[in-house]
DNA sequence: TTTTTAGTACTAATTAATTAGTATGTCAAG
DNA sequence: CTTGACATACTAATTAATTAGTACTAAAAA
């Protein structure tokens, strides 16, 4: 059965990926990386991932004072959600035609394809 | 240079994907169609294919009493410019994870990847 | 000619996503 | 003990996307 599509927002995904990459993050953690990136709030982060909490992208449990957040699912699954959905929604589900705009638009080369080649073989 | 960034909502694409499909289509013409899938106003139908001329993405002219709305890009770029926006926002612009998704996600098997083999091959 | 139909223009309501303010509590430093 | 720093909870404003209503016009049908 197919799983329910698995879409996370951009603000949601920018979040989510910084948590990845850290395994657990506060919310003082993230903020202070996307400070850098853009004018934000604290509360605005806060906000942000209480609601992936609420979406069931976030766990959470108290450390020290501050809460501290881990992905409660693989980023491997939540990515291939949205790369289902993608597909899904541009090109009505079949990969064949993003490969060949791929490939056309020169984002994929020789030596990227023999990279998937390798890869192809390795997991048949 | 970088094209701007080129993306269309949810909506917005699958109207531009019925005037894609037809080359030219009065309001009524994707009405129709979209009404088959589910409860619209003709007017909203209406109302977003005028986003879409403000926007860039339709051309009209009058045709007889209806407008008669085209593509004013062709589908190509547009849909290469969503592709890149995903690959930049999901993957910070590089190809390969996404390939290594579909693989590994066995979305793209053996076949797919002789067929673009050879599309390579083609182009090159 | 009157009425109906099909179309547009303009306006606006609704919902989701994003952003952030205010009140409050707690711990630690002074 | 009081003050400041830091955290959460709750509330709400803003913006973009989506949806649709109402008024009006012109052509076609009766």
């Amino acid at each position: 059965m197919r799983p329910k599509h698995n879409t996370l927002t951009p603000q949601e995904l920018e979040i989510m990926k910084l948590v990845w990459q850290r395994g657990a993050a506060t919310v003082r953690d993230v903020y202070e990386v996307l400070l850098q990136r853009r004018k934000i709030a604290y509360t605005t982060v806060m906000t942000m991932m209480k609601i992936l909490e609420t979406k069931g992208y976030l766990k959470k449990r108290r450390q020290d004072r501050a809460f501290l957040y881990r992905p409660a699912h693989p980023k491997s699954q939540i990515i291939g959600g949205m790369i289902r959905e993608f597909i899904d929604r541009v090109f009505n589900g079949s990969v064949e035609p993003l490969l060949v705009h791929l490939v056309k638009s020169r984002h994929l080369n020789e030596k990227d394809l023999q990279k998937i080649v390798r890869l192809v073989e390795e997991s048949e």
